[in-house]
RNA sequence: GGAGAGAUGGCCGAGCGGCUGAAGGCAACGGUUUGCUAAACCGUCCUACGGGGUCAACUCGUAGCGAGGGUUCGAAUCCCUCUCUCUCCGCCA
């Protein structure tokens, strides 16, 4: 949520920024013009208020209460009329401010790059080089479901479409990515945590996913709670509602949490196999930065996302996301992307966001520098490391041999006691 | 699921329907005293929003005692609803 008083005092740079992400700035204005009314409302409202009390003051004074209350009655009921009144007005100001203030998007960094859609977003590095392979790679599915460790016709019956069965050494090797990921995040310094997969409106509206827009997320019909969609959620969430201190910044979690999402929309062909599913895994890393350092962050974490992925000698490329593509949440993005060889192109395996203030703001998530200081909002970044499906489809189809038999990446094999081929 | 107790400022804890933003204590911060520490004494010490302002260290106003309603000229205090927390019993991993 942005900052109503941003609106006030720099509504250009609101209007530039939706501009850059390719929305209708038309909303500013409004808001503008709403705040105003909602303002000279409660100075008329305060002033009425005001004068009420000091009748009401000097009732509490008189010799004879009821007699001064009597004589005051028809003046302090026209004060009573005209506070509904000024106070509706301003209420309905409000209210019309809270339903499209949260709608807006995060502001954008300025270095975000210029652009409406995927086609601008700018590579920032590549590393390792597609395989060259001797015969004809195979995709995932096929592969899995040959070794007998993808099952998608048993998850069919299951549960239904998008989702899938990892039997033997899919599973294996899932739950040893996992264990690597984990690790590895906690070298870098984030604290591990197992959240609540389920949460409660609140937690969900906090972190911005609960929008007027977004309904990908499973809802239980008969609680009012939400799967998570991200690891994100509830550990950004961790601390709603709190102030730190800020000799605790920056603080980093990381957590492996199962993530539920509706994936409404069409089933393409790029969507096969474990790529888009209902149910994924995914460990997640997320800082509580102080608001100067928090560039610096996304930089650090998206390296932390990074390195797992030369650790597994997967060649892959970093993005950055254009205006018109960065999330709703974010300032500033960075995709990392994988390269699937089946494919032939890099896919999406990590998304690494500074969220600045705007997701504190609404989960009210603070930090005061010293003892007596104000309390300031810190700044929010999540990013995967990484998303465990597709981590094991790069790793299949990457390491994929002519036999069908996938060698293990050298930084897994410890992870699987020494095994170094998934075979038959 | 059943029964009971409770919710006041960073914490503990008072509070008769009117001058209570809220006694008192602790903690914290500034100062005096002190060889150092401790103690003692004095002072400061909530937040949000809005108005005025040399927009900052100022000032005025409004609101806030779990949340939301109601009664009243006036509510922390009376009434209603809800939420949450704690304890005991049951059930279970």
């Amino acid at each position: 949520m942005l900052d109503r008083t941003l609106l006030r005092r720099d509504p250009e740079a609101v209007r530039r920024s939706l501009h850059r992400r390719g929305q209708d700035e038309a909303a500013v204005e409004r808001l503008v013009e709403l705040d105003r009314v909602a303002r000279e409302a409660q100075t008329r409202s305060d002033a009425l208020k005001a004068e009420k009390n000091v009748l009401s003051g000097s009732i509490a004074k008189a010799a004879n209460k009821k007699a001064a209350a009597a004589e005051l009655r028809p003046k302090l009921a026209s004060l009573d009329e005209q506070i509904a009144a000024v106070d509706a007005e301003g209420a309905a100001a409000n209210a019309e401010i809270d339903e499209r203030i949260q709608q807006l998007p995060n502001l954008l960094a300025d270095s975000v790059p210029d652009g409406t859609d995927e086609s601008a977003n700018v590579t920032v590095r590549t590393w390792g080089s597609p395989p060259a392979f001797p015969f004809e790679p195979k995709p995932h599915w096929e592969l899995g479901e040959a070794l007998g460790v993808l099952d998608f016709e048993r998850a069919r019956k299951l549960a239904g479409s998008r989702f899938a069965v990892l039997t033997g050494d899919g599973a294996r090797l899932s739950r040893a990515l996992i264990a690597f990921f984990l690790d590895r995040a906690h070298r870098a310094g984030y604290r591990e945590v197992v959240p609540p997969f389920i949460v409660n409106r609140e937690t969900m509206w906090s972190t911005g996913q609960l929008t007027k827009f977004s309904d990908d997320m499973f809802h239980l019909s008969d609680w009012d709670f939400f799967l998570v969609p991200t690891a994100e959620v509830p550990l950004t969430a961790l601390h709603r509602d709190e102030i730190l201190d800020g000799a605790m910044l920056p603080i980093q979690y990381t957590a492996y949490t199962p993530c539920f999402r509706k994936e409404a929309g069409a089933a393409g062909k790029d969507t096969r196999g474990l790529i888009r599913q209902h149910q994924f895994e995914k460990v997640e890393m997320v800082w509580l930065s102080p608001p100067e350092y928090s560039f610096e962050a996304l930089e650090r974490l998206t390296r932390d996302a990074e390195r797992l992925l030369e650790e597994l000698e997967l060649p892959f490329r970093t993005i950055s996301l254009c205006g018109g593509d960065t999330g709703f949440n974010a300032a500033m993005t960075y995709d990392l992307e994988v390269w699937l060889p089946s494919q032939g192109l890099y896919r999406e395996i990590s998304s690494c966001s500074n969220c600045t203030d705007f997701q504190a703001r609404r989960a009210n998530i603070r930090f005061r520098r010293e003892p007596k200081a104000k309390p300031e909002f810190v700044h929010t970044l999540n990013g995967s490391g990484l998303a465990v499906g597709r981590t094991l489809v790069a790793v299949m189809e990457n390491y994929q041999q002519a036999d069908g038999t996938i060698r293990v990446p050298d930084a897994l094999v410890p992870y699987l006691g020494g095994q170094t081929v998934i075979g038959r």
